[in-house]
DNA sequence: TGAGACGGTAAACTAAATTTACTACAATGT
DNA sequence: ACATTGTAGTAAATTTAGTTTACCGTCTCA
């Protein structure tokens, strides 16, 4: 079993589970594409190009979003105050409350890894994937 | 850190590359959506409903992707012998080489990560996941 | 042997991305 | 000071990709 596979597996399915419990939880207008603005670390004070950029996208496929999700009442956007070219994204309450249930849903999932791996060993996965994260490889 | 960008990031920038490296092979016909159906464990000898459901799409978004990466010359669809109702995509020599390189691509990236981590850590990462794979978590 | 289920396909429609093109502002150089 | 170049964001038009709807042929089994 090569790598590619074993990461992107747990990871299709997690971002599948975050949709539906978001979606049964009441914010059941966020859909799929919206996930690309909330993906960790989230849109709160930062740049529409930058958040094109962190999600691999145009900044005007990125910029539709945005307005979906304004539109939608999680985000909204206001003009910089020091360069009048720039904007930033701010969330509403109801994109923070959206924001936060994501991080919860996360939460349950680590528990239940880590019932069925044992802590320890949950533990040492995330420690490797952080190692992984912070080296130097070409991503 | 949780665990949703840990898998997801690594997992993508995986995936860029794979199309990437396969564009610049001479594969330069193969597009994002046709990954779907070249993800391991591979089409061959799978039937397109099959395929579908492993890629998380309808029948028919699939069946474009067969049709297209048929017209490209990478996959067929055959009559089954046993069932009058059923097709069973089969690669091509092309397909086949396409697919193989996905696995040489795989395979430099294992190497990277083992420079990087040393064996024995990334032979630990990979055992980990493998649990996880295996275990009956709800994915 | 006929009703219903299954597998696959196609057309029409919808959704979401890119390409192309533009505006506003900032930074730079003369 | 002003023209030039670059940056950030946006929008319209187009292309691409996916779903919905509908259908046909084949299999199963009562």
């Amino acid at each position: 079993m090569l790598i590619g596979a074993l990461l992107r597996v747990p990871a299709q399915a997690i971002h599948r589970r975050i949709i539906n419990e978001l979606n049964a939880a009441g914010f059941d207008d966020l859909r799929v594409p919206h996930m690309a603005v909330l993906q960790f670390p989230g849109p709160d004070g930062v740049r529409p190009g930058v958040l094109a950029e962190r999600a691999g996208m145009s900044k005007q496929a990125m910029n539709q979003l945005l307005r979906s999700l304004e539109g939608l009442g999680y985000i909204a956007r206001s003009d910089s105050k020091d360069d009048g070219r720039t904007r930033v994204v701010r969330f509403t309450t109801r994109g923070r409350q959206a924001y936060s249930k994501i991080a919860d849903i996360l939460r349950d999932i680590e528990r239940e890894w880590t019932a069925e791996l044992g802590p320890k060993r949950f533990a040492e996965l995330k420690a490797l994937l952080v190692r992984v994260w912070e080296s130097p490889l070409p991503w």
